[in-house]
RNA sequence: GGAGCCGUAGUUCAGCUCGGUCCAGAACGCCGGCCUGUCACGCCGGAGGUCGCGGGUUCGAAUCCCGUCGGCUCCGCCA
């Protein structure tokens, strides 16, 4: 039989007890974190929010209707006790919980809810798969690491609020429900019960929306918001997400950046007592492709890429010079101590580049000594002397090269640098590498579809200096790829944790942009005209940045997916195993909406 | 769209190479009994399985083959 909670209320949590509430009489509620029954005394360790406090149900001094009730406590039955704190008896101490010198002497135990054979343990360390953890997410909450994740990322939006409105920015809420954009991701759409046939979109952030509360003369804004891309999911990427957006008027980079990086060095400061160094680290885009093959390099360990083309024209071996010949590159990586690596781990390290694009993945092992390598034939004493001088080579190395094109050489070179560093365990955890990415191009190539895209997103301003380029940038690629933006990343460990922009707030610069990225008028009117319009009515300079709060969040806390600090995430498949969603819907519900499901199977 | 790993009691796993001795086994949890100072309490006993699902091969399938579903990691994709 269970009681009723009645007016019963907690004094304290149960954590919060110390010695200094020996002799008090209190009142707790929690959970059974454990029982322990030695046939007479019975101890049972009361887990709330706060922590676990032992209670002691004794024979002897507890009445008897509350020892009979103590017999029949669970794990994780859901109890309330009024007892009295008392010192526990001497050799009775347990060092392991910070109450370990307290206890609770039990008058009146309250069984307020059973609880049936866990699904999964509640413990510390993770055992239970995520697929378990997920479909019982209420029970894997109880779990310290994952309180803690939630309870760091409470704080962080608090700090956020401290920080932003302290500094004169509006917390303003813009549409869930909005318009599909083309460029970008994939949207979600909600249909129109009211219009049938048209859609809502999720936002994918609320870009148009923060530049129109600039335009409405908001000055400084932000958001803690939700954005939604229907994309593939991976570790670092759910469907819907959450970032800290902020926009400010009369801004230029310097501006945004030094809001950026006081607003992490608080939240740092705030939430982990971490006291960052400002300002941050900065290099241009070209920078970090050239010299860690990623526009998201991770600082904190060297093994930047070699450039060794004018040596590669030079030698008899093939590969490389016909590489040259064509107009691509040759770079290469100083393993250092891979010289250990067999013969099977350097063949893995070739099909790993080849996964990338590679068409194969040239080495040289410098030990005992000298060179030793399928390809140290092609390379006269003398190029063998350059070559370890320009890779910096010593006693123990491994020297991997790709020769290809400028993308590809860097693109699988920054592969492999992350991937060795990983196999190497090279990589020092507590390190907070930030890094500013600037200087990105405005836009780039697109081979599939024929046309510019933007690297950036569309609305993002070019360089004052290059504006002039946008008129024949249409007729010449070349002049169109040196076309700078005026757009910055913020790298964290070599994971991109935010983004930002000056964007263009004239409308005939805007609508060069959008032919440079062949979006016609029409399509630019009808997808962007309420942002067009905008612009010409007044539209201060303006810029601003996003964070993607769960990454940040998850580097944090040492996390390695953002699953780890989202309370209800997405498989990846994009279900969610609690709620059972995506489901199917009633044949009226979709009737209602005007809509027909073309199934290739007929549901279940 | 593609590649890889995984799926066996409530949970975490072993068994799968080389089919039979497995009407599947361990640990934790659960249930019952004993136990008055434990804290991962201890001791004794017990229950618990559509081996993800479907098909095939075979005298015989957890084990081999094909398909499929689900979870995870990655590539593509993610302005």
């Amino acid at each position: 039989m269970l009681d009723n909670l009645g007016d019963f209320k907690r004094d304290y949590f149960a954590g919060e007890l110390t010695e200094n509430n020996i002799g008090d009489e209190v009142r707790l509620l929690g959970w059974a974190d454990s029982v322990r029954d030695h046939g007479g005394v019975i101890f049972i360790n009361l887990r709330d929010r706060e922590g676990v406090v032992q209670v002691v149900v004794d024979p002897s001094k507890s009445p008897e209707e509350s020892y009979e009730k103590a017999k029949k406590v669970r794990s994780e039955y859901v109890i309330g006790v009024q007892g009295r704190v008392q010192r526990r008896p001497v050799g009775t101490e347990n060092p392991k919980i910070p109450t370990g010198n307290i206890e609770v002497v039990a008058d009146k135990l309250l069984i307020l809810n059973t609880c049936d054979v866990l699904p999964l343990p509640i413990e510390d360390s993770i055992n239970a798969s995520e697929e378990v953890r997920l479909k019982y997410r209420y029970l894997d909450i109880r779990r310290k690491p994952m309180f803690k994740n939630l309870l760091v990322r409470h704080e962080v939006y608090q700090a956020t609020r401290e920080y932003l409105a302290g500094h004169g920015f509006l917390e303003v809420e813009t549409p869930m429900l909005t318009k599909s954009t083309p460029e970008g991701a994939r949207d979600f759409l909600v249909p129109s019960r009211l219009e049938k046939g048209k859609f809502y979109a999720l936002p994918q952030s609320p870009q148009l929306f923060k530049q129109i509360l600039m335009v409405g003369g908001i000055e400084r804004y932000f958001q803690i918001v939700k954005c939604f891309r229907d994309e593939d999911l991976r570790a670092d990427r759910q469907p819907e997400f959450t970032q800290i957006d902020f926009e400010i008027s009369f801004a230029n980079e310097e501006d945004v950046i030094s809001i950026s990086e006081g607003l992490v060095h608080f939240i740092f400061k705030k939430v982990l007592g971490i006291d960052l160094k400002l300002p941050f680290k900065r290099i241009t885009y070209k920078e970090a492709i050239e010299k860690y093959g990623t526009d998201k390099p991770d600082l904190r360990y060297e093994m930047e890429l070699v450039d060794i083309s004018d040596l590669a024209s030079d030698v008899e071996f093939k590969v490389f010079n016909d590489t040259i010949k064509k107009g691509g590159i040759v770079k290469g990586l100083n393993i250092k101590k891979g010289a250990k690596f067999s013969r099977k781990e350097i063949d893995e390290l070739t099909d790993y580049a080849k996964k990338f694009g590679a068409k194969g993945m040239a080495w040289i092992k410098i030990s005992e000594g000298k060179m030793s390598s399928p390809i140290t034939k092609f390379f006269t004493q003398e190029q063998q002397q350059k070559l370890k001088e320009k890779m910096k080579a010593e006693e123990g190395d491994l020297l991997v090269f790709i020769a290809d094109s400028y993308e590809t050489t860097h693109r699988v070179l920054g592969f492999l640098r992350k991937h060795i560093a990983d196999k190497l365990k090279i990589i020092p955890e507590d390190r907070w590498d930030f890094l500013w990415i600037v200087d990105f191009p405005l836009v780039e190539w697109d081979e599939e579809e024929e046309r510019f895209v933007a690297l950036h997103h569309p609305f993002t301003s070019p360089k004052e200096e290059d504006i002039s380029k946008l008129d024949s940038a249409l007729e010449d690629k070349a002049l169109a790829s040196s076309i700078k933006s005026r757009a910055y990343d913020l790298v964290l460990n070599g994971e991109e944790i935010g983004g930002g922009s000056i964007r263009i707030h004239r409308p005939d610069i805007q609508k060069k942009v959008f032919e440079l990225l062949g979006i016609s008028d029409e399509e630019a009117e009808e997808k962007f005209g309420f942002l067009i319009n905008a612009l010409r009515y007044g539209a201060p300079p303006h810029g601003g940045l996003a964070f993607g709060l769960d990454r940040l969040i998850a580097i944090m806390v040492g996390a390695d997916s953002i699953r780890e600090v989202i309370a209800f995430p997405k498989t990846q498949k994009g279900n969610c195993p609690l709620s059972n969603a995506p489901d199917y819907v009633t044949e009226e519900q979709l009737k209602e909406l005007g809509i027909t499901v073309e199934l290739e199977e007929e549901p279940s």
